[in-house]
DNA sequence: GTAATTGCAAATACTTTGCCACGTA
DNA sequence: TACGTGGCAAAGTATTTGCAATTAC
């Protein structure tokens, strides 16, 4: 199994969490995926769709959420994505407003500066921001 | 009755929609908050309570959405948030995480250059950003 | 054995649609 | 008159909770 996972788990553990299948699944399937994903799409995927209800999904997600390590995203639907929390790491997004395809940006962020400005400035903690940008990809256009 | 109000309201009739009261108030409202606001919030505040249905309020707004009058945002509640859409005008937020606030963001937003540039690389078209800031305020630190 | 986890059912929250009456132009 | 608009009720979608059974450690 991925060592990222085990790595993962094992600080969860520390935390009182169990280290059960469908946890292992969840992880792996959140690290697998290049974009966030939706619990409707998590819940049926290939690794989760036989091995736990929706529901177990949800709170897998709602007690890792707890412990940082993933983070609810908007993204503008109806439904909430999740993303697993990789320090160090930070996704922006590029979403189609006709079709809904979401892709992480390369390049690097330019919020940086802006949060650290925002941090000193207004007093908020554990500042961290959110950026997407919509538009109508080439294909739908 | 304001100006600014008067002129959305000419614009959007060339579109084919009718000048009501529920649509005067509804701009009003949105025009003199200093942040997005839910259809709730809306539904009840003010100028509309008394006014209309909240079916109503939401159908307004799906109308303006569609004539790019208003904007509906994210924001990471479950609940939308909508947002006049005013030529020249943007807004960055930051979101306190522990009571909710939206407070918009003076500081001129850092992410132009960015968004010109993918809308140049990716092809995107309409291309649009939306960028918030999530923290817990000092009154809830 | 004990506490965390799970499944299933049901409750909630917010959004969206249908249908017919009404108002604007 | 014609067609956009409004209200009320009901359906739809996503989330969240209750509780008893199960599992990890």
């Amino acid at each position: 199994m991925n060592p990222i996972v085990q790595e993962i788990i094992q600080s969860l553990r520390k935390s009182g969490l169990r280290r059960t299948k469908a946890l292992e699944e969840l992880i792996t399937t959140l690290l697998e995926s290049k974009r966030p994903m939706t619990l409707a799409e998590l819940a049926t995927s290939a690794r989760l769709a036989d091995q736990c209800d929706k529901v177990t999904v949800f709170r897998l997600l709602q007690r890792l959420a707890e412990h940082g390590a993933v983070r609810r995203l908007g993204l503008h639907e109806r439904a909430a994505y999740f993303t697993l929390l990789i320090p160090g790491k930070h996704s922006d997004y590029l979403i189609c407003t006709s079709c809904g395809s979401i892709k992480a940006i390369e390049a690097p962020c330019p919020v940086h500066q802006l949060e650290a400005e925002i941090r000193e400035k207004t007093g908020y903690r554990n500042l961290y921001h959110e950026l997407e940008f919509f538009g109508v990809c080439p294909k739908c256009a």
